[in-house]
DNA sequence: TTCATTTAGTTAGCCGGCTAACTAAATGAA
DNA sequence: TTCATTTAGTTAGCCGGCTAACTAAATGAA
């Protein structure tokens, strides 16, 4: 079975009307399209992410990969591909540890300061994301394929726009916090 | 230590470079569309999910508790929730068992299908929905707010688009799994 | 009426995220 | 030079996803 997020959307009218009965004066505009938002991602997500499994690897996988093959001696240390990764230590230390059983990645203690281990890109692994890449860029040129040069000059605009306002969520989550819960 | 998802993005001429270098006629466009709607989407939906979380819900128990709400006799069997809302069985199963322990949902065997639970909304997890639910309404608002009617609507018609094209990369998977492989 | 098939749900175990708590090593101020 | 502090990484255990394999009950064709 093809399981397909979010099935039962709200309609607009349902939005509507569960807003009238708590007495808020909001558009169900926005909530409506934050949830096609939400679904554009997550079915092109998962579409992208079967596309990158068939491969053996994951996204963050596929991510390293690049960060690996783009270092200085294709080696960096667990922390540094953490930070361009953006994730946190027990995550990268789980996802290197699977790297390395997959023959992707090897780590040595480095000589210099004994806490450390140096991570290298294997041959396997540069192989691996060679034969990868082509696929990688051409998922993403047939997405926007059917887009006009204005459309994505707009899409880029309004994902801008988008990510400059989500602190406002965090404030309200703040806000919340300070007064909300009283 | 605030985590920002992908840190190192790669700019345009890197993912040129390494198309040039794969001889690959690709324009590097549509790669860094795609990196920005994934990072846009992300960096919004981790502070949702944060806010989300302040009411110790995730979005999924709150979408549940939305389906509970409008269905008959606030009632519903967990393989109705678990279709609407596009997850496997095993999913629905591990969330709902988790709601029951905070008191948001009870369940009892059904009398005409023993196979069957059915889940029913609590007085809790109703009073939670509703203390959640102007926060909801709330933040997609704000989200939006400095939109245009005109942004709002084309923003809607290019997630369309973008959710039509998701086809593709299934194809160009279906591809590989036929072609590429030899 | 029986028995193979279908349907509903659970359990085990995986993945990629997280936090909390830990060990080991390096650092730097007194 | 010492010792508190910082930094690097791991482990345990959680969450929300998944697949595979299971049990129990309902169903429907012979």
């Amino acid at each position: 079975m093809s399981y397909y997020n979010f099935v039962d959307r709200p309609s607009k009218q349902r939005i509507q009307e569960m807003a009238d009965q708590l007495h808020l004066k909001v558009s169900p505009d926005a909530v409506h399209l934050f949830l096609d938002f939400q679904l554009a991602y997550r079915e092109v997500e998962k579409n992208y992410e079967s596309l990158v499994a068939s491969f053996d690897l994951s996204e963050s996988r596929f991510i390293i990969l690049m960060f690996l093959y783009y270092a200085e001696d294709k080696q960096l240390l667990p922390s540094e591909i953490a930070h361009k990764l953006g994730v946190t230590k027990p995550t990268i230390s789980k996802l290197l540890r699977g790297m390395a059983q997959q023959g992707l990645v090897s780590s040595h203690q480095s000589q210099s300061d004994k806490r450390v281990r140096d991570v290298q890109l294997t041959t396997a692994g540069e192989k691996l994301l060679r034969t990868f890449l082509p696929y990688n860029y051409r998922s993403s040129s047939l997405l926007f394929e059917d887009f006009t040069a204005e459309e994505k000059q707009q899409f880029a605009h309004l994902l801008r726009k988008l990510l400059k306002s989500k602190d406002k969520i965090q404030q309200l989550e703040e806000d919340y916090h300070e007064h909300g819960k009283n």
